[in-house]
DNA sequence: ACCTGTGATGTGATCGATCAAATTCGCTAC
DNA sequence: GTAGCGAATTTGATCGATCACATCACAGGT
């Protein structure tokens, strides 16, 4: 029951008849010890089983190596599938350069500490950053699920807070930090392109209401497909990001004057309302009308879906927000600060038109 | 660019006027010091915006505060969904207790050290358990996936390393630690019963192939609950967790000698292969043949699947396994070390009899 | 006046790794 | 023989909170 309290340098230093410098020595700066010596001291170290506490380090080296991540409230059934990805890689690539990840919330637990603080009450969502900063309990923070002008990436950045984000800031004016982001655009191109090849000359798209910066993107990437490829856009509906609403924009595009043959929908969601609207219809995905969603959700691949959908590299974004970050806290040069990802089309089923030869420009 | 290295103790007793340690007692133990004294010390800590550092006091104490939690490689779609929840629900259960939670993975960072393990190897899934733990990086681990006899379960044990599982362990002996578990027989039982309560007396399962316990309480469930209403269990079905299979195992039930009117699946995957069989033979969901499946992942409840299923209470679990975890670091009494709690099964097309008014008992 | 007890506050040491500087050791050169 | 030099190794101090005592002030009792 008693504390056995792990080897120390010092006791390694005991065992092995040095001093706790020449331990760290050891371990840290290799050829400035005596060959006999550091085996000496490096079987003292295997043999007690040695691993540097991480806690004391911290302390002295001022530098906790932990990336706070917030895990938001689930929101909808949209964002769950890459929030896990996305921490799974995160996590990952921290550890390969000596970090971890400490997660938090927004809600803060104790009571006690919301009345600390000050009058001029800051965000709600900030009080938790604030906290881990003051306590120096992390060392920099990845964000994700940015949105336009995001008060978080202007609080950190004010504060000299390193960071990085999953998304780009979307602001007008410049950028507050690094970010790692996909090319939505690019992405829906991609899946006009494919839609294109499949026979489809009248591509609807389906997305969410203005406003959102990477829905803004998605449709853009939409307009400058069906122009680069000499097609007037097709019609164009928007509703919020629910299956219902998405069942209510496709029954709306094709009731539209010029019902389009395929629709694009800016993500999964939306294009599975689509999917149910065309049953509904007697229409059959990919045959009669083509559909591509967005995100690539786990429910897309399913039989009986089958929706071709735009992928996410999230395990990339993951390894590169976590290296754009670390090399701030290890003060790297940094390289690039903004990182824009290619996404990839996976074709299945509600895009591919049965007899009608893909064609390769 | 220069540390500011925020407020100490010492620096907001200078400020106040007082000794570092009086300003430990305001915070720790205000009726040892004189209300004026107290004040001034409020106020100064206040004015600086003091917090302490969470550090140096990890380091005193000899308690990181921080939970371990293994990010599992993600394997099919069908745990995904539960791993956010959790999450999410450990996270704020910690806080509201002052800790927070440290991620990792099983393959560990950097290769350099998996060479300093000894020759006796140990299970490459418990390194990042034991690297964490001799660093004094966490004070002890949650864990979830549980499999019979998890190994990572007897490890933490022997060491005495404090625990708690999502998911009982299983095992035939005594229990290593403590664990909250979904009360899975149950979460079927009630399946069978409203299939029953729908007029189906014929009802199937397809399951899991034999030697998982999460697969073979769910299994008793069934049987159970055809007991008691006095049915024969109808037929079984076995086989892994996709929905490829899910659809082969339907038509393997629907082909059978007594072919079942309704089928009980052990998972939500499983359940929407057999919805696809049962589209692909015209049959209706519901009106032909009552479907449910088990987790409430977030694809059931979408139009077009619409997935009769039993719902876990994550956030409870969540909060319950910090809460055995905690207890143990606080040396709490403990006031049960085994947690078992019931689903509920949420009702929709896949299992309504249109024409059959629901029975209560 | 003296001792004692209690409440309030201050000082020293500690956790373990790290940084800076001091010391010792091994060896060559005069 | 020893001054000198570089390499090898050690000692001292530090990060900030916490614990264990020490000290101080002041009350009441004899």
């Amino acid at each position: 029951m008693s504390e056995p309290s792990g080897p120390t340098m010092a006791s390694i230093g005991r065992v092995a008849g040095v001093s706790r410098q020449t331990v760290w020595n050891v371990l840290h700066a290799p050829d400035k010890v005596r060959p006999e010596t550091r085996a000496r001291v490096e079987r003292a170290i295997r043999d007690e089983r040695y691993r540097p506490n991480r806690v004391a380090r911290s302390l002295r080296t001022r530098s906790a190596r932990l990336l706070g991540y917030c895990m938001e409230p689930r929101g909808g059934p949209d964002l769950n599938p890459v929030q896990d990805r996305f921490l799974h890689a995160v996590t990952e690539a921290a550890e390969a350069r000596g970090y971890h990840v400490l997660l938090f919330t927004t809600q803060r637990g104790d009571p006690g500490r919301r009345a600390s603080s000050r009058g001029g009450r800051e965000d709600d969502r900030l009080d938790g950053y604030a906290e881990l900063l003051a306590e120096a309990a992390v060392d920099g923070f990845v964000l994700s699920d940015t949105t336009v002008d995001d008060p978080r990436q202007a609080w950190l950045h004010e504060r000299g807070v390193p960071y990085a984000a999953f998304g780009r800031s979307w602001s007008d004016g410049e950028d507050p930090g690094p970010w790692v982001d996909i090319d939505g655009a690019a992405g829906v191109e991609s899946a006009v392109t494919h839609l294109y090849e499949q026979g489809h000359r009248r591509i609807g798209f389906v997305g969410w209401p203005t406003g959102s910066g990477v829905g803004e993107d998605r449709v853009s990437g939409w307009r400058r497909g069906c122009e680069r490829l000499g097609l007037a856009p097709g019609p164009l509906a928007r509703g919020d990001n629910t299956s219902d609403t998405g069942q209510a924009l496709a029954a709306e595009l094709l009731d539209g004057p010029d019902a389009p043959t395929a629709l694009v929908c800016v993500s999964d969601v939306l294009a599975l309302g689509c999917l149910a609207e065309l049953r509904r219809r007697g229409l059959r995905p990919g045959a009669d009308i083509g559909v591509t969603g967005f995100d690539d959700a786990p429910f897309a691949a399913l039989p009986g879906v089958e929706l071709s959908s735009v992928e996410q590299p999230i395990e990339r974004v993951g390894a590169d927000v976590v290296r754009l970050l670390i090399d701030q806290l290890t003060g790297e040069p940094p390289a690039e600060s903004h990182i824009v990802l290619a996404p990839s089309l996976r074709v299945r089923a509600s895009s591919i038109h049965p007899t009608t030869d893909p064609v390769t420009p």
